[in-house]
DNA sequence: TCTTGACCCTCCTCTTAGGTCAGCCCTTTT
DNA sequence: AAAAGGGCTGACCTAAGAGGAGGGTCAAGA
């Protein structure tokens, strides 16, 4: 017996389109196309389509389908693979539904959710680690002894700073994992950006004012482990490159 | 203060695409663009970019988060919505996570994997449901109206198939035995079993089209008196059952 | 002033897993 | 013989950008 598109849709509940495309693929090709050029699968192509079916229900892609059924050998492999990646959407999305539940009750309140709010749903996942959330706390007092007081501008432009400053850090510890030279050029420019995103609420810092903050850092507990709390080596990766900085810009 | 896209990128780690790209949608339009045809935004567009990278993270669409921003009205609904979409995918993602793990252990414990377990997964699944309502409908007709009787397929596959309807209808009598509640989940779950390995021997059956098929055989003299011979009451316990989850299904 | 390198622009194609026509061919039924 | 209901290919569409080609712009050093 030998079945038309249409009746293995049916069968399967795959559409025909679905159909055309994995055989476009070479994921299920029909046992026989009659002389119309009508595709004709048997049972054998209807058991494969199950198991397809079966890896697709388990969210792997289609490429890896094809690998899955061909060579068992990595079966497992795939397997377990998946289940982490699984799980890891799955962290990810508590995390986000977190904040989401976060900011209905704010909402519900009547807060109108600040930035604060905003970011804090942020601090479980990847892009903001936890030493983050710290590091905005304090970094107002980081960045020169009273940069947190905010002269003008307010509160929306106090957390953009600490925005910015986090999203900074993390940049400098990045680049640090990635083994980028502390005097590389893109390096070099986005303490430049920093500076200039500095410069341009309120505080004057130049190259080696900068330069020299960040030997500050090395030198007082508080800071370094603040640093190195986010990524160890952090502490001395930002000082040469800012001493890098202000001694090309003297 | 004015930043390019450049700046922009290394402040809030968006890339250069994704600002392109926002700006055609209208999400976030520069405000400014240069004689040299260059992007620049002030202040106010990155704080923008920081909501929209928040409701991004919570996994709206863009155009929503356009939506979202410009009319603060449905922001609750949306929210709202989100969340119990955000939350069937984590409940789906626990589903196929655990059949994942079934898997795995199977293997591990060399088992070829068969198609019952293939479908256990299923079992909880909407996909398993929804879709074939309507088509089955007009399916039992095409394909008759009993779907027990093998067709072709061949004499093992026949076998197989009659051990599983043999074990399913031992279950149900069981339960029935054990005092089981007809719409119990246990007993639910495994009817959606039986009708997933139905399904996956080439008998397209749905919710409905079983529960049909359980009306049919208390009224048919044959089909009622083997069931009843069985065990007393199971042809009206498996009818009540499969109408409890046809209307489950619905 | 010229060149170099880092940016910037637009436009094009590509990705997943198919969905949705449009236009034409095949099979079955009336 | 014609109508209905398949089937076929092929082109274009989706979300959220990534990647690259080809070409313009800007600042710095020689």
């Amino acid at each position: 017996m030998l079945y038309t598109v249409k009746e293995v849709s049916a069968i399967s509940h795959v559409t025909v389109k679905a159909l055309h495309h994995y055989h476009k693929l070479g994921l299920l090709v029909p046992c026989e196309i009659s002389e119309a050029g009508y595709r004709l699968y048997g049972a054998k192509e209807l058991e494969r389509l199950q198991h397809i079916l079966f890896y697709r229900e388990l969210e792997f892609p289609l490429e890896q389908i094809k690998e899955l059924l061909e060579k068992e050998d990595d079966r497992l492999t795939l397997l377990l693979r998946q289940e982490q990646q699984l799980l890891q959407r799955k962290q990810r999305l508590e995390g986000v539904i977190a904040t989401l539940r976060h900011s209905v009750t704010s909402i519900r309140e009547g807060k109108p959710m600040n930035d604060r709010e905003m970011f804090k749903g942020f601090e479980t996942e990847e892009a903001w680690n936890e030493a983050l959330k710290e590091q905005n706390q304090h970094l107002g007092q980081t960045y020169g002894m009273e940069p947190l007081q905010v002269e003008e501008g307010g509160v929306p432009d106090m957390n953009e700073q600490a925005a910015e400053a986090a999203a900074f850090m993390k940049e400098m510890a990045d680049s640090l994992k990635a083994g980028i030279r502390h005097d590389h050029g893109q390096l070099q420019q986005a303490i430049r950006t920093h500076l200039a995103f500095m410069n341009s609420h309120g505080h004057a810092v130049s190259a080696a004012d900068f330069a020299a903050q960040t030997r500050f850092f090395l030198s007082d507990d508080f800071h370094r482990q603040m640093l190195e709390g986010q990524q160890t080596g952090l502490a001395y990766y930002l000082c040469a490159a800012a001493e890098a900085l202000a001694a090309a810009a003297e």
